[in-house]
DNA sequence: GCCCAGGTGTTTC
DNA sequence: GAAACACATGGG
């Protein structure tokens, strides 16, 4: 593995899909309610919960606080273990409430350990959040980046998040729109071509990126 | 009815 | 550490 392979990959799969303007949200503070609401969830059902928020007017810090967490479960039930999502919600709203005005003076390695200290926030949401909310260089991997590359042969399916992340940012220039553009389009390339069940197709743009050993 | 989806925390070995 | 389990809805 080296660097020129991830954007060689990178190219190929922007040449297909063009860009994918993420985060698909309206705010930085719907940005960071998603990717709470994302965890180990379809998307289509987090669009349905991020509705009823709007909906309820609860899509803001002050809102989000104020509400009774039994409320806010109820409302994002779409999105699945509600009761569970609406308790970590509420601990990143408690964290933004405290310390939202002091983050900028972070580096990017501090305010995610910061961000892992959050009761709900694991290595993917604390790095969705700083790629995607916060405009820090941050990788993020998620099971589509394992599952894709792993099939590449360049991680293995077994490495540990920070292993996966280490490869990608080691390799990649330390651009945080070429993170932000990257993570995308491997989210894009997995729900159309790398499902569980779909390992390989003759439509997918890195078919020619498999190397066949036997 | 079963499998899967843009994870994480807790328990147990 | 790492494996096993709980957490839950909605679409294919």
């Amino acid at each position: 593995m080296n660097s020129t392979s991830l954007m060689r990959i990178y190219k190929k799969l922007y040449r297909r899909f063009g860009p994918q303007y993420w985060w698909p949200a309206r705010t930085r503070f719907e940005v960071i309610v998603g990717t709470v609401l994302t965890q180990n969830t379809a998307w289509r059902n987090v669009e349905k919960a991020i509705h009823n928020l709007r909906s309820d007017k609860l899509l803001s810090l002050e809102k989000m606080h104020a509400v009774e967490t039994c409320r806010l479960a109820r409302c994002i039930k779409p999105a699945g273990y509600f009761n569970i999502k609406a308790q970590r919600l509420k601990n990143v709203v408690q964290f933004l409430r405290h310390d939202a005005a002091c983050l900028k003076q972070f580096d990017t390695i501090s305010l995610r350990k910061r961000l892992l200290e959050i009761n709900g926030v694991g290595p993917e949401t604390a790095d969705s959040i700083l790629l995607y909310a916060f405009d820090r260089p941050s990788f993020v991997v998620d099971a589509y980046t394992k599952r894709i590359f792993s099939r590449l042969g360049i991680v293995r399916q077994k490495d540990s998040y920070d292993c996966v992340k280490a490869v990608f940012e080691n390799n990649l220039a330390r651009k945080r729109a070429l993170f932000n553009e990257y993570h995308a389009l491997i989210v894009r390339l997995g729900k159309e071509h790398c499902t569980k069940n779909n390992p390989a197709c003759t439509t997918c743009p890195l078919r020619s990126e498999h190397t066949y050993t036997r």
